[in-house]
DNA sequence: AGCACA
């Protein structure tokens, strides 16, 4: 009902705001100068200057709320005033809770995106992943990606600002697709408005800024460096070197995914050579050697984006290691070497899973029984280790060794027809209840 | 020294 009763412009005592308004400013200030006078009290979000009359106020956002106030709180009680170059500033809680940046016609909107990531991990985010998250609604002209105000930001230019706003509208507040992202990283949220510019200028080629229209434009270094998994740059043409050795992660790992399996997956397209896996985070990595990159070319174009198992489980995500050569030092569950005699080396749980080192192309193990699926209470059959990987791993998925002989090598863009569906079947020997360790045999959309 | 739309 009432309009603005709390306006009195004098009142004392400001409600908090983790914006600040600041006056007597030296004439002139500048941006850095209220980030070095708000960083020892917390993220220093946003700013704004050579506001006032006399352009000597200024605006300071905390990315949140208790570091205002513990600022406002310190000069409160301090002896020494805040200052900036010398002269001393007043500072108290801003009746607004936030900057709002005014370049231009922010609500009228462009055809760029001004995209804010937030989150741990947001510089972690590559501009490939930020291309491909966009490139699902048009075509993406240009991408500059900048640090600004403890915040990693990106500005994206579509063609026109149709497609920019559909952009916006379906990708504001949303996470990028963890799967998208290198090493499960923690979440990564995308904050979007527009940017008041309508044509980036793109010096470069690199890390930090693209020109997908230019594909002459010369190519920095760190574009070719750059860690991304995802490095799919100009046109989509690969700059990530090709490589004998691919890096796989498992995306929805609902299932276990073993040596074994990955071994049977990847011999489709020729023999591998080595396997390792390891744990990247929270999720399954696993490194696939073959012995010629071309074999391991069409394997990766095969494979990228295809699941394991039916219902969009264990998704496969490729991208080329920098490894040419894998050094394996041990025969185990995790790694691999199926160039060397099963004799060679040792394996020091030579029972864990009642897997023995199989030669390439060989026949599956014959160990592979219900003993496998059978509850941990059978001691006598499955010896536990102590780091216990049934509580840790699933047992052993349910996968169909005796497949591995009759893998065709299949063209690029199929996956082996009966490897998703035969990973779903039990073995025939059945075996006790142990749904608990697989899910239910669904064939669409599990969760 | 007292709250910005550009």
């Amino acid at each position: 009902m009432s309009s603005v009763s709390s306006q009195s412009q004098f009142r004392l005592t400001q409600p908090p705001s983790k914006v600040l308004h600041l006056r007597n400013l030296p004439w002139e200030c500048t941006e850095e100068e209220l980030v070095e006078l708000g960083k020892p009290f917390g993220n220093v979000v946003n700013t704004k200057c050579n506001v006032g009359p006399n352009r000597n106020q200024a605006f300071i956002e905390f990315a949140d709320l208790n570091q205002a106030i513990a600022m406002i709180s310190y000069y409160a009680s301090s002896s020494e005033p805040a200052q900036v170059r010398g002269k001393t500033v007043y500072l108290q809680y801003s009746n607004r809770q936030e900057i709002v940046n005014n370049k231009t016609t922010a609500d009228a909107g462009g055809n760029v995106l001004l995209i804010t990531i937030e989150g741990a991990d947001a510089r972690l985010v590559s501009i490939d992943v930020l291309h491909l998250v966009f490139s699902a609604f048009g075509f993406v002209h240009k991408i500059t990606t900048f640090e600004k105000m403890d915040r990693f930001q990106a500005l994206v230019q579509f063609s026109d600002v149709e497609t920019a706003s559909s952009a916006k509208n379906a990708l504001d507040g949303r996470n990028i697709p963890s799967y998208l992202l290198p090493e499960h990283l923690g979440p990564c949220t995308l904050r979007i408005a527009y940017s008041g510019h309508t044509d980036l200028s793109v010096k470069f080629q690199s890390h930090r800024s693209r020109d997908y229209t230019n594909p002459n434009l010369p190519v920095a270094q760190s574009a070719i460096d750059a860690n991304g998994m995802f490095s799919m740059g100009l046109d989509g043409k690969k700059l990530e070197p090709e490589s004998n050795v691919l890096l796989a992660s498992i995306e929805n790992m609902q299932y276990a995914v073993t040596l074994d399996v990955l071994h049977m997956v990847f011999s489709s397209f020729g023999p591998v050579q080595k396997i390792a896996m390891f744990d990247k985070n929270s999720g399954l990595q696993a490194l696939i050697q073959y012995p010629d990159v071309q074999t391991a070319v069409v394997a990766k174009e095969a494979l990228e984006g295809h699941c394991i198992y039916d219902g969009g489980f264990c998704k496969l995500h490729l991208s080329y290691s920098r490894h040419n050569d894998l050094s394996i030092k041990v025969n185990n569950d995790r790694s691999r070497d199926y160039t060397i005699p099963n004799n060679v080396m040792v394996n020091p749980h030579p029972s864990i899973l009642g897997q023995q080192p199989v030669a390439t192309h060989g026949p599956p193990s014959h160990l592979y029984t219900g003993a496998q699926f059978a509850p941990t209470t059978e001691h006598s059959t499955i010896p536990q280790p102590s780091s216990g990987w049934a509580t840790g791993f699933p047992p052993v998925p349910n996968s169909m060794p005796g497949q591995m002989n009759n893998n065709p090598y299949l063209p690029p863009g199929t996956m082996p027809p009966q490897m998703g569906h035969g990973m779903m079947q039990m073995p025939s020997h059945g075996g006790p209840p142990h749904t608990h360790a697989m899910p239910p045999y669904r064939p669409y959309h599990m969760q």
